[in-house]
RNA sequence: GUUCUGGUAGCUCAGCUGGAUAGAGCAUUCGCCUUCUAAGCGAACGGUCGGGGGUUCGAAUCCCUCCCAGAACGCCA
């Protein structure tokens, strides 16, 4: 129900002369303070046109305005604040979820059409570090929030297996490694072998040219070099792969950089045949000038392509594969410059679908106020951040609850989710340095609250015994603290609307933390399970409650325990 | 140097399309468990919204300018 609309009809009926229906409707403002009513009205706007001062206009108006939606009405100064009849939105709203149930707040704006979302994208025998969980829990999200306004996403994990340094680690395997270290710990006997080489090319550059060498070897084939190549991709992929069962997270696609080798000759043929190349200092260019932008490198001096190259032919082959209404990379903002350049180029191309790629940036994660750096070894591993998130949220069970069930299950979905959650509560492109006190919190905004108190709630309807409402009872209320969750509930689709139009899954995050701030006041100051006559009432509101705030966790890739 | 982000309470951040006294959380101090999980609730403390101009009836929000921080700026991805 949309009650903006409702109120901006009853208020045309007074001003159809001066003002159209959609004009009143952008006028309507969602008042900050409780006292400011729910919906309110200000008319500075209007004094032009009446050429009258605003609070008389306000007088004028107000009094003849009625509706069976509102409670109340109260002229103050320059605005009309409309008070709505709780009873009725209460009975409405809450009818709504609880037949709805998880589907509350879907939309159908995207018809089913695919999104390609292009995530995650760690690069092969390099560990997964904080960077990026940002890429994959934000890209998850985003497909869940695409999905729930009625797109069909599909997850890309772009990995980056191809590339120079599979022949610095080939040539560091060769000199110091071995196949039973690999096996024992893949990731990380890759990582310093790689780390090693680093080390050691600082005094011996003769080693840079020997990587140079493998790589060669690699591209034309050298069995030896491929051998490697796909055992290094494999057990990377493993290890990849237990990071994401931790994070529940699947992919529809692992192509990466590799599958587009056979692809990018087109693409530089395709560039060519439009007279878009021009040679410069041996290299070839896409001359960008008239988009402000400085030239896109298409192939190297020495005849190779790159990474603009790999990805002109990954947007060409997803648009041909998946006719895409929308393509979107998650990838982190540093990286703005290269996707303004990707766009461009297509559109020179003459593609006119390159409007439709979004490049989604992200903030940096830095240790120490540093930036990250694979090479010289420093990272923080994503691994190790779950597991001490997971064995610290197990001291906190055995703290604060010691008798529940399934502690260590519990204790994962909750200390992934203090992780995860701490990475989608605030705007993506904040940046943020890292501590892992910082980010595993179980007090405050965080994942853990909410979830604290989704199980709280479940408790009270497990006691109760109820767990379903026939939508034709009356689930009237009309108390202030009832009120305020169920204000949020019913925002609930215009919220995931506001995460959809700004790719911003912290939107989500935000309305877990209201309504589960709104309900915990419900909590300590109205009594469900007492015999009454709005019990019922109530537990509709509290089932609506667990209802929301599991789809809000759903929808960030969080879990929600029943009890904690 | 050029371009892009950002600059709001001691710290971390909200603030939807410009609107009524700028809001949370953390930290600090204090109060609330013989009633539905105290990972909770309440109260106190705390702000020249980076500086300066401008547009507007009205600016944290839009425009200009300066300062500060981070990032990107052709043969890495």
């Amino acid at each position: 129900m949309d009650y903006k609309q409702l109120i901006a009809e009853t208020l045309h009926e007074q001003l159809s002369d001066q003002l159209e229906l959609n004009e009143i409707k952008d006028l309507l403002e969602k008042p900050k303070h409780a006292d400011h009513g729910d919906v309110a009205f200000p008319t500075f706007q209007l004094a032009k046109l009446f050429r009258k001062n605003p609070a008389q206009i306000a007088q004028e108006i107000g009094q003849s305005v009625s509706s069976p939606l509102i409670e109340e009405k109260q002229i103050v100064g320059p605005y009309i604040n409309f008070f709505l009849k709780k009873e009725i939105v209460s009975n409405a709203v809450l009818k709504e979820v609880v037949s709805e149930k998880n589907n509350f707040g879907n939309l159908n704006i995207g018809n089913q059409s695919n999104v390609p979302i292009d995530m995650s994208s760690p690069n092969i025998a390099k560990p997964m570090s904080m960077g990026h969980l940002r890429s994959t829990v934000i890209g998850n999200s985003l497909a869940n929030i695409f999905e729930k306004v009625g797109y069909t996403p599909i997850r890309i994990n772009h990995l980056g297996d191809w590339g120079t340094q599979f022949g610095k680690l080939i040539t560091a395997y060769k000199k110091w490694g071995s196949e039973e270290d690999v096996r024992k710990e893949p990731i990380k006997e890759l990582l310093r072998l790689y780390v090693k080489f680093h080390a050691v090319a600082e005094d011996d550059p003769s080693l840079l040219e020997e990587g140079r060498l493998w790589f060669k070897e690699l591209e034309n084939g050298n069995p030896e070099a491929v051998e490697l190549w796909t055992w290094f991709r494999e057990e990377s992929l493993n290890e990849f792969n237990k990071v994401y069962d931790r994070l529940n997270i699947s992919f529809d696609s692992t192509n990466g950089e590799a599958f587009y080798n056979d692809k990018m000759e087109e693409v530089v043929e395709l560039l060519d045949s439009k007279h878009l190349l021009s040679a410069d200092q041996g290299a070839h260019i896409v001359d960008l000038e008239k988009y402000d932008l400085n030239p896109a490198l298409i192939m190297k001096s020495d005849g190779a392509t790159l990474y603009m190259t790999r990805d002109l032919a990954a947007a060409i082959y997803r648009k041909r594969t998946y006719d895409f209404a929308q393509s979107l990379y998650v990838v982190g903002q540093e990286q703005s410059n290269h996707f303004n350049q990707l766009k461009a180029v297509l559109t020179e191309a003459g593609f006119e679908w390159a409007d439709d790629i979004h490049h989604i940036p992200f903030g940096l994660i830095t240790k120490d106020g540093k930036k990250l750096s694979t090479r010289k070894g420093k990272v923080v591993l994503l691994e190790d951040v779950l597991s001490e998130a997971s064995s610290l949220a197990l001291q906190q069970i055995e703290e604060k609850n010691p008798d529940l069930p399934n502690k260590e299950t519990v204790a994962e979905q909750v200390g992934v989710g203090a992780v995860v959650f701490h990475d989608l509560k605030n705007d993506r492109l904040n940046n943020f340095d890292f501590t892992i006190e910082e980010v595993v919190q179980f007090e405050g905004e965080t994942g853990p609250y909410v979830q604290y108190t989704r199980a709280r709630a479940m408790s009270i309807l497990s006691k109760a015994g109820v767990f379903d409402f026939d939508a034709s009872s009356d689930f009237e209320l009309s108390d202030d603290y009832s009120w305020e969750v169920i204000k949020l509930l019913q925002e609930y689709a215009h919220t995931v609307k506001r995460a959809y139009l700004n790719y911003e899954p912290s939107i989500i995050a935000k309305h877990a933390i209201h309504l589960a701030q709104a309900f915990n006041r419900f909590y300590a100051n109205v009594r469900v399970l007492d015999e009454h006559d709005e019990k019922e009432a109530r537990l509709a509101l509290v089932f609506a409650t667990t209802e929301v705030l599991k789809e809000d966790l759903r929808i960030l890739g969080v879990e929600a325990p029943d009890e904690m």
